[in-house]
This record gives structure tokens, C-alpha cells and sequence, in this order.
DNA sequence: TATTGTTATACTCTATAACTATA
DNA sequence: TATAGTTATAGAGTATAACAATA
């Protein structure tokens, strides 16, 4: 291994990843992957992505918030998320109720189905937490990682 | 801060964020979108994605490599890799050269204005990557989480 | 029969722009 | 005039399935 061109443990092969090695966007990229497909995989009886999870996570903890707070603190488009809501409002977990306020404005709500699916996904969320404590070397390693990737979390 | 929520440093609004602080996957993926729109925005004057990107460098350094080979080290469909070629061989940055083993199968290659292309993204590369040592806090922090994340940059 | 590359389809996600109804 | 929500469009990326040429 050199300082440019880090070696992976490829049995099969043997590419050599040059400069992908060491680039942090690249492994991020995969990791991320990874995790997103096992979220996915642990979340199949429910049926949950992990976008339509964190809306259902932030409305339950900030009811009656607009659709535009709720898009600026995901760090998505609001075009992007009325499209969520409007799956999320079918499958009947969350509720688009006038705001008392402003008559432009949606204070959005979970359901009470949608704070069952909620328990039901933290459940499996902790299952899905299990996995990726295993992939990722450990809890030291997670909470290393959360740490130095926790100011991406929020905006600002 | 508890164990469960943690805070962030928000200053216009007062958004609980829940588990999600805590999420691995979620604070990953928002880490992983900052690099990317860096990335881009960075490389702007060679329009070059980070897609775009890992295809050169891995052609650059395994040249003769069969498209299933570098879907494979990419981690992406063989389906989705035609499209790609497509486009960076209509940009005459990429060959697809008959194989001389099997008439099936491409060799791939790097054309002469392909390695200029590679040569200059190489240098955009480090001015991004110093972006990303500020915003990850430094040389130490950016370590660690290559270090922690590399196993997923490899198949296996 | 199996594999390489290709085409096609469907869905998610990102990024814009423009529209409506309210403010 | 500005803002909240909506609609529409274009492109990237993921996931499949099916096909032709070749092994």
C-alpha cells in the first residue's frame, strides 16, 4: 500500500483503484450504499425507504410543521416532497391539515397508523442498527463515524 | 444532548431531529451529497461527474479491463455502465477496443484526450479534497473516515 | 447452456422553472 | 411583491428483464 493508492482485499481480481482508494467521496458513496440497501432490505415488511422514514421521523417529532420546514431540514427540494407526502398521505401515515395561521400552509401530522408504522420501523431500525454495527467494525467505529459526519445532519 | 436525540447546531429553527442525529445511514448520506455537489461544482470546468470520474481512473489503471470487470469494481450494473461509456466515448475520452480472447467482450481503454482529461480532474481533485479536509474537520478527521469506510470501496 | 454487451422499462432522486392561491 | 404548495420536465442513478452474438 502506498500513500496515493490504497490496496482493497479483492480475492478474485486484482484492480487497482488508484487514487479511489484513499477518495473520501468515493468510499462514502459505497458505504452509503450499502447501508441505504440494508435499511431497505430490513425494512421490506413495512415497505419504507429511507426518505419516507426520515419524514415520518421528523413530522412525529415536530407536528404541525410546514412542508417547507420539513423539506429545508431534510436537505431536499420541495417539489421533491410533495411527492412523498402525497404516497405517504395514500397509504394513510401522515396528514396534510390546514394551518391555523396561514391559509397558504400545511401543518403536517402522523396519523395514528402512522405512528404505529413508526413504532413498527424503530423496531426494525434497531435490527438494521445491529447489521451495520457489525459491517463498520464495531460500536466504537459507529459512533466514531456519526461523530464526524453528524454536522451533515442538520442544516447550517 | 441525550442518548437517543442529539442536537444540532441550528440556529433559525428549532427542528428535533429524533434517532435520525444518531442514524448512521441518514448522517451518511447527507455527508455523501455535500462531497458529491463539491465534487461537481469543483469540476465544473471539465464537466466531469463523480460517476464519470471513477470510470477513468479505473480504466487509467487497469487499461484492457472487459465492461463486466469494471461494472463489477464499480459496484454498478453492467446495464447501467453502457450508458456511461456511451457518453464518455461520444466525449472521445474512452476506446472500446475488440478483445483479442473473446469476440463477445470490449477492451477498454483510455484515449490520449481521455488521460489529459484524467490528468487535469486529477488536479481539480485536490483542490476539492481540500475542501473536504476543511469541512471534515481536518487532515486526522478525513483519515479516520477513509480508514473507517474503505472496505466498502471493493467488492468482497 | 452460459456469458458479454445491449436495449428497454420502471421507479427513485436531484434540480429547475413556472403556475395558483394566498400573504 | 413575496411565499407555500403544486405541477411539469430533464437528467442521473438503481433494478430488472429480455435479447443477439458469442463462448
Amino acid at each position: 500500500m502506498t500513500a496515493v493508492s490504497r490496496d482493497f482485499n479483492v480475492q478474485e481480481s486484482t484492480i487497482d483503484y488508484g487514487p479511489l482508494g484513499n477518495d473520501l467521496g468515493y468510499v462514502l458513496r459505497r458505504a452509503q450504499l450499502w447501508v441505504f440497501q440494508d435499511f431497505i432490505r430490513t425494512m421490506t415488511p413495512l415497505d419504507l425507504r429511507p426518505a419516507q422514514y426520515s419524514v415520518l421521523v421528523i413530522i412525529h417529532h415536530n407536528p404541525g410543521l410546514s412542508q417547507i420546514a420539513l423539506a429545508s431540514a431534510l436537505g431536499i427540494e420541495r417539489a421533491r416532497l410533495v411527492r412523498l407526502l402525497d404516497q405517504l398521505e395514500e397509504r394513510k401515515l401522515v396528514e396534510r391539515r390546514p394551518a391555523a395561521s396561514d391559509r397558504r400552509s400545511h401543518a403536517m401530522h402522523l396519523t395514528p397508523q402512522g405512528e404505529r408504522a413508526l413504532a413498527g420501523a424503530l423496531d426494525l431500525v434497531a435490527t438494521h442498527r445491529l447489521a451495520c454495527l457489525e459491517e463498520f467494525g464495531g460500536p466504537n467505529n459507529y459512533e466514531t463515524l456519526v461523530r464526524l459526519l453528524a454536522r451533515f445532519g442538520a442544516p447550517q
